[in-house]
Parts: C-alpha cells; structure tokens; sequence
DNA sequence: TAGATTGTTAATCGATTAACAATC
DNA sequence: TAGATTGTTAATCGATTAACAATC
C-alpha cells in the first residue's frame, strides 16, 4: 500500500525518542538540522522522513515538538495502548516482562507464557504471573492481545508462531534465531547478530569510512 | 576501507545461523537457492554477498557447509574469542550477563559493572559477580577487555562510552536509547524500537507489499 | 527587509535482482 | 552429454543527499 521506505520508520521511532527527551529539558522547538545532529545524520533525510506523512514544520522556525511527538504517535500507531504476550518465560523473556520502558511507551505485558511445569505459576512482576501454553489461545481471546513476543528455542518458534497467527494476533516480535514463516509481520532480533556484525566493524575499521 | 554493504554483513550473521542449524541436522552441502529460501530473499542475493569475499562454492554442487561456516567465521572475526563486559546490572545487563546463546558464539562475559552499592557484590552466575563502576579501567586492562555492552540509563551512556574508548574497548553493543559520540564501532539495540516499528506495520499494513 | 528553515524536486549514490556464461 | 548451480556483470530499483524556491 503505502510506499514508506523501512529505514524511515525505524528513524521516525528515534527521532520520538530525541523529542522525548528534549520535551523532558523544556524545550519547545528543534530544527531538523538540530535534531539531524542528535541522530548523526543529514537535516535533509529528517524533513524527507518526515515529508511522507505531511508537513508539519514551519519554514524560519523549525518543529514544535509536542507538535511533533503527537504526529509521530499517530504515524507509528503509538498513540493507542497495545496489548503484548510473551512466549518462553527464560532469560529473554523474563526480562523483557520485566523491562519498565516497554510499558511507558504503551505497550502493556498482559500475559507470560512457558511449558516448563516448574515454571507456571511463578511470578514475575506484581500481577503478572506464568501461565501454561496449554491457555494461549483463550488467553489471546480474552485479555485482546495484539502483539507477540517469541522468546522460545528457535526449535519451538514456528509452531508458536503459527498458533499466535491463528489465534488473531497481529505482530510478533521473535528473539528466536530464525525466519519464520507466517503472514503477519514480524520484526527480528537476534541479539548475537548485533555482536557478530559489531566484532566484522572491529576486524575491518570499516564503520567509519 | 573495504566497500561492504552492512545489509551484506548482517545477513553473513544470518547464514552463519542457518548453516550451524544444517550442519547440526548432518547436512553437509547446500545451494545458494535453498539458503536463501530458509531467510525469504533471493538466491542472487546469497551469491552476491559472498562474493564479495571469494568463491567458496562449486558450480553444479552448491556449498560445502562446513567450509562456509569457517570461511563465515574468519569474515566475520568470530574464529576467535572475545571478552566482554557489561556496563549497567539492570534488567537488561543481568539478561545479557545470563544469555547462553552469546558465550556459545565465542563472546565470554568477563566482567559487570554497576554503581549501586546494594548491587556490587552479587553473583549473577558462577564466577560472575558484580563489580563497581571504580574498577571499570583496571579491570578493562586487566583481563583484556574488548567488547563492551551499555545496559546503563541514557543519561549515563555518553561518560560510560568516553571511559570505555579511552580504556581500549574496541566496540559498543548500546541498548541505552540515545545515539553516542565516539570513535569507535557501536551496535544500537533499542528494543522499544523493534515494538514500535512493528506496530506501524501493523496498522499500516504495508509489511506485504 | 534579512536570516533562518522548511518542503520538495532532481541528482546521486548504493543495494538488489536478473540474466547468463562458466563449469561441476 | 544434460542438468544444476555458481560467480559476476549489467540493469533495475530504492534510498539518500543536495539544492533551492517558498515562506516564516
């Protein structure tokens, strides 16, 4: 449908983060060369970003941000509150249950879910406790979950994947190392990619040139 | 330096994963058009982006798997072992510090640092157990140190990273969410990021087309 | 008015894909 | 030999950047 190219979007969830926190210093308006800076990269890839969606500058001045921030909500689909489930309560998922800022940027933890009989029941946060995979799909059904969070063996994630699809989820994010098929969209990560492409920058200096 | 595309290196990551997983299976050879079927890109696309470091294939038969992965290996620098610290025992650092995965790939977690005084002092896992901030440059030279992952607030990010380039650390894993100045290669991981680029396909529903 | 900054077009740059000769 | 598959070139596609008229 539309034609926004993937790295705008990623940058327009990073240039709310700068807003955030410049709204935070009481600030009130930033210009796209001042916000580029923040960001090292181009004024012009700030206003061409932003372009696709509307003009919402003005020319002398600059943006103002709160201005700003409610746009980007509204473009990003941030400005509702979304319903997550986790799936794997190991390493990864517990601390993703647990991670605060998940939560202020309106993504609410309503559900954890793992196999392991040792596991279920346990708590993980205040009101939020492991339940046994046998419940997902009523789980999803009853609390109006949206958005997934694979955090199984990779072993596990295809069948999870397809199960949450059928169930009515609409997105999932997949910390398991591999591509999944499936017609929803997914983002992926791999936390040992980040390090494998990190150690190639190292052994090559390239990240520079 | 050497004209790369990072599109190119973070899928070499990708294959490394998917060839690791064959040969486990006791496959021993593979064509460029079943690997890239196993990511959803195009054959082409897999030829491409070795090429750019050699041939390692033979026409008619495909890949030796466990060439590839060797070869993969030295490209990417994973052949040999890289000691890491973590910076920041929250959430995300203790995840990290816990995360198999990463030890399995040649990355040893050497050292975490915070500077909560009720944190100092406990074992996240056998032979790991969190040290001051105060320590940081003794202990980066000590035990050789090269890798470093920021699991602080943003606020701390930027004197953390001056600290860590100025002790030798050669690379940056950042999950703080904040764009660092430094002369070094850093790797950003913002997790709210992945969820909210996922919510824009979910309500653009563009991910498809 | 002069200076600053946007929004947008056109030019450039870089990455992906198709196509095919080489060769197993 | 016929079929399969690579390695590589050229064509295509898409994203970034420069430039500048519009305008605050």
């Amino acid at each position: 449908m539309s034609r926004i190219p993937k790295p705008t979007v990623r940058r327009l969830a990073i240039y709310y983060r700068c807003l955030e926190r410049l709204e935070q210093q009481g600030e009130d308006s930033i210009s796209s060369k001042a916000l580029a800076q923040m960001v090292h990269i181009k004024d012009s890839q700030v206003r061409k970003d932003l372009s696709y969606f509307g003009s919402f500058g003005r020319r002398g001045i600059g943006y103002d941000i709160r201005r700003l921030l409610g746009e980007i909500q509204k473009i990003l689909g941030i400005h509702k509150r979304w319903n997550v489930i986790i799936i794997g309560a190991g390493n990864i998922g517990q601390a993703i249950a647990r991670f605060k800022q998940i939560e202020k940027h309106n993504f609410q933890i309503v559900g954890v879910f793992d196999t392991d009989h040792r596991k279920i029941g346990k708590q993980i946060t205040p009101g939020l406790v492991i339940s046994d995979m046998s419940s997902l799909e009523e789980f999803i059904r009853q609390n109006q979950a949206e958005i997934a969070v694979i955090a199984t063996p990779a072993e596990a994630a295809q069948s999870v994947a397809d199960r949450l699809e059928k169930s009515g989820i609409k997105g999932i994010i997949c910390f398991a190392p591999i591509t999944l098929n499936c017609n929803i969209p997914v983002e992926y990560v791999d936390i040992t990619v980040f390090f494998k492409t990190l150690v190639h920058s190292v052994v090559s200096q390239n990240y520079n040139i």
